[in-house]
DNA sequence: TAGATTGTTAATCGATTAACAATC
DNA sequence: TAGATTGTTAATCGATTAACAATC
């Protein structure tokens, strides 16, 4: 909340806080410690106290944490108190994937609408949507309010597609393609890059093999 | 190749390094300098430089990285000269698209059987595979020589069907499950929270909106 | 008050960057 | 040989862990 920059590896430990907080949360656990969010979650409760103390105190000394006190005040940092309008590029496999994917509307990405190039694809049922050609998508964009762009389109049309998304306003993108898209400095990028993590997983075989 | 463990934060940027040259590559590039590479990929040549020695020379003084050869080498370090065989578990939006997702294979990922406990989707046709019903699974992974499996269902399921797989003998988990896998330290798990994901997108556009 | 546990400072560890000698 | 660029050592930076004083 304050001006200082916070690093990128607390933010990407936070969505993993915030699920065992859930969890806690569920079971009607009212208070936790450090001490023993860090033997659930295999981290050290120093790590713990750094992270949180990043955005300010959380916690009360001799007592912990309240679990769903610090489980709200990590959703308002994450932004999830807000409503996000999204939209699905791409009505392919993994497009149709995401488009009928309920759960990310609980924590409330909503998906407003799902554009194709294929005209086969054109009015196709996805929930909620039908698919739309992608002539036009940059009036929709402006009319319904959407802040982030699912991009699940091939990598070399990854990047024009991007820059149209740009252009019509939109602030973030969630990147699919196997590609490094380069967009200005406000616009919000994260990659999902599957093909990556897989070869991660490759390694770690390849690894396993060498011993 | 040597005993020394190399750091993750190597190992995640090699697969980004394959990408760019797999490019330089397919442009007919027959060499490349760290200081070029790094211009190209937004990184400095010092850490292109130690990134690559961690794994032993692959370069020549005065002359560079002959592309091809650091390509090829990479593709040996991340064990993309293996085939392997993987089954999905769960045919729902995500196991479908990945079932459905041929470039895999392109790289020797192969699936060879998809299963789900819902019997109105067995039979179903994905490719070259039809569900399969859950309790085939173990027998399959025995006799189709599956060394990964993909974990594409809900987390309640996720711990129990993992003990499973770990069973019968599987090598690697590509989880897509929200949830922290508990295997034996000799099994490779590679997360994919897609709503983590999400999440640091979220924590994107709260931050921007706060400038 | 005594005990518990945070918030925060200090110490350590590891990763990144800079510099340069080795060598093609 | 001279020029270029790696491989590698040293310096810096940042992130993690340890320690403890503050405080509930």
């Amino acid at each position: 909340m304050d001006e200082r920059e916070i690093s990128q590896a607390v933010i990407a430990r936070l969505p993993r806080y915030y699920r065992y907080l859930g969890d806690l949360k569920d079971e009607g656990v009212e208070r936790v410690s450090s001490q023993e969010l860090s033997e659930l979650m295999q981290v050290t409760a120093s790590q713990i106290r750094q992270d949180f103390n990043n955005f300010g105190g959380f916690g009360q000394q001799g007592y912990g944490y309240n679990v769903e006190y610090l489980y709200n005040e990590i959703a308002k940092i994450l932004g999830l108190n807000e409503k996000h309008n999204l939209i699905i590029i791409g009505a392919g496999n993994l497009g149709r994937a995401l488009a009928n994917y309920m759960n990310f509307e609980r924590r409330g990405f909503i998906v407003r609408g799902v554009f194709d190039n294929n005209p086969a694809l054109y009015g196709r049922e996805l929930r909620r949507n039908t698919v739309q050609p992608m002539e036009k998508m940059e009036q929709f964009v402006k009319e319904h309010n959407i802040d982030i762009a699912v991009l699940a389109i091939p990598k070399d049309e990854a990047g024009n597609v991007a820059e149209r998304l740009v252009a019509c306003g939109i602030k973030a993108i969630w990147n699919f393609a196997h590609v490094d898209l380069q967009v200005p400095g406000d616009i919000v990028v994260e990659n999902v890059h599957l093909s990556d993590s897989l070869m991660k997983l490759s390694y770690g075989i390849a690894k396993r093999q060498r011993r």
